[in-house]
RNA sequence: GCCCCUAUCGUCUAGAGGCCUAGGACGCCGGGUUCUCAUCCCGGUAACAGGAGUUCGAAUCUCCUUGGGGGUACCA
């Protein structure tokens, strides 16, 4: 819940009435509503409109496999006589549950107007007397949507296709309390590119067969990071039960996997802004007709129609994501855009979190293009490692410093570079690209060897940024670093 | 089993009887730009699930089949 409504807020999406923010209509949690639902139930029950039962689970179980072993549909069978207080006290004494169920009144069946489907129709048989109090007291679903969209006069119910068969039993409930009938679009479903629909279990399974698959794992070591004893965590592997979010989590890092982005969060944390998220999710499902796709929220709630919502289920697809990101972070203000990259920082726990707000502001200017913040951020924290524990790659180190004699070239890199009296990602240009030229050589040769030796890498900022970025002491220093260590073996 | 929804490129979709030789976007493939990774710029690949109707004419309407999804709860 309280994820949900910070999810909310990190879209940008905020609410007129409801939790944290009250209004006219309220209370808005259902725990709270608890006194309103009971009173509406009894007066159900006066009119003879519902009607107290007192079945067991099992004994439903039975009724059920029953109908389906003769190829029937179920549905509940009303009792002749309905049951009075005294029937209610008995069953109470007795132990029973008591609940209390809806008498579905409806002989010439039920049409839903849906404003994506048009009219569905239900025969009268399809929807049987179901319970709109629980034995525990608590109102069904069915039921507290129904009283809370009349007192809270909603107009438009926009939900997912599951709810499309449940709508007879909202309306026959509306029908029989007397309430008029909000307007109904069923949405259809996103469905995962791993298969089934997009659901929150994914995340665990992936986690599994990534355990299963790596033997080598150590068990031991996974269950303390996801603070789960070795026997939860077996239990977990054989499928019987699910560790919670943040213990899933922490294993899929112990483990350096990544999992399906599923929840807000997870796109939050896998460097995904805001704006691509509004943009891309209200593109499921849902189609302007124009040509353009990149939209801003404005522009989106300006061009939508629920008219035009789709029909047919939509497949969630990463890679489509991923280039509206890239879009959206170039559309940004550097402002925005700033301000998103520190909040994802602080997220991630990002060593770059040091980096001022100019120096920061650099990075992304550098990256445009990228697809990720999190890119970017891999892209750029060299700049906040320590310039002797620089972790480098060891097939980058291999190919650029040894096998090309990069490591060759660094001292001279490092020579012509510290005679530079003004240091400007432009001055650096102009003495690398003269060294090349002197040398003969393309640039890649000199800017190659100096990337990996300031940030282990092949893969970084354009150079010239990337060497101011980092400072020239530092960039000597690292130089230095790298040829100790990587320069004489190639020489000798 | 029963019930409901649904069906256009690999994916998201445009398309409401002739504007369709089916459009766009992502992906993919090829080429160019480039100091790396990206970006960017060109070009290409690729679809009306199948079968019957209705109609002068069907991606668009009807029916059947098949595929996909959902529901079938004292979960939401």
């Amino acid at each position: 819940m309280q994820q949900v409504l910070n999810d909310l807020r990190w879209l940008g999406i905020d609410w007129d009435e409801g939790p944290e923010v009250g209004g006219p209509n309220g209370p808005y949690l259902q725990s709270q509503r608890l006194d309103i639902y009971r009173s509406y139930a009894e007066r159900l029950v006066r009119e003879g409109k519902a009607y107290y039962c007192f079945d067991t689970v099992e004994e439903l179980t039975v009724l059920r496999d029953k109908a389906e072993a003769a190829k029937q549909g179920f549905a509940y069978t009303r009792p002749a006589v309905l049951p009075d207080e005294k029937d209610v006290a008995r069953a109470r004494a007795e132990g029973r549950p008591v609940a209390i169920r809806f008498a579905v009144n409806a002989p010439q069946g039920f049409v839903v107007d849906d404003l994506i489907r048009g009219k569905v129709r239900f025969g009268p048989a399809e929807v049987g007397d179901f319970i709109i109090i629980k034995s525990d007291g608590f109102p069904t679903y069915h039921f507290a949507v129904v009283i809370d969209d009349e007192l809270m006069k909603v107009t438009h119910v926009i939900r997912g296709q599951e709810h499309l068969m449940n709508t007879p039993c909202h309306q026959a409930l509306q029908d029989a309390l007397g309430f008029r009938r909000p307007a109904y679009a069923h949405m259809s479903v996103t469905v995962s590119d791993s298969g089934g629909k997009l659901s929150k279990r994914e995340r665990p399974v992936t986690l599994r067969k990534a355990i299963e698959k790596n033997a080598a794992a150590d068990r031991a070591a996974l269950a303390a990071a996801g603070g789960i004893s070795a026997e939860n965590l077996d239990g977990f592997l054989r499928g019987e039960s699910m560790p919670d979010m943040p213990a899933v989590d922490a294993m899929a890092r112990q483990l350096g996997v990544e999992l399906p982005e599923i929840n807000i969060v997870d796109f939050f944390r896998s460097g995904y802004i805001p704006e691509t998220m509004v943009n891309f999710l209200g593109f499921l499902g849902f189609n302007p007709g124009g040509e353009r796709e990149i939209l801003r929220r404005e522009e989106l709630v300006s061009v939508f129609d629920i008219h035009r919502l789709t029909k047919a289920n939509s497949l969630f697809d990463r890679k489509k994501l991923s280039s509206f990101n890239t879009e959206h972070i170039k559309m940004c203000t550097p402002e925005t855009l700033l301000a998103h990259f520190k909040m994802f920082l602080a997220q991630t726990g990002s060593p770059l979190q040091k980096a001022d707000d100019a120096m920061l502001s650099r990075m992304l200017h550098c990256c445009l293009g990228a697809r990720t913040l999190a890119e970017i951020e891999r892209k750029c924290r060299f700049v906040s490692a320590d310039d002797d524990a620089i972790e480098f790659d060891p097939s980058a180190v291999e190919k650029v410093l040894r096998k090309d004699g990069g490591a060759a070239t660094l001292p001279l890199v490092a020579r012509r570079l510290g005679e530079l009296k003004e240091v400007t990602a432009e001055a650096i240009e102009q003495v690398l690209r003269g060294l090349a030229e002197e040398k003969q050589v393309g640039l890649g040769k000199v800017a190659q060897p100096l990337r990996v030796a300031i940030t282990g890498t092949t893969i970084s900022p354009p150079i010239f940024d990337a060497v101011d970025m980092l400072g020239m002491d530092r960039t000597l220093k690292r130089i230095a670093l790298a040829v100790r260590r990587f320069g004489t073996e190639t020489n000798g």
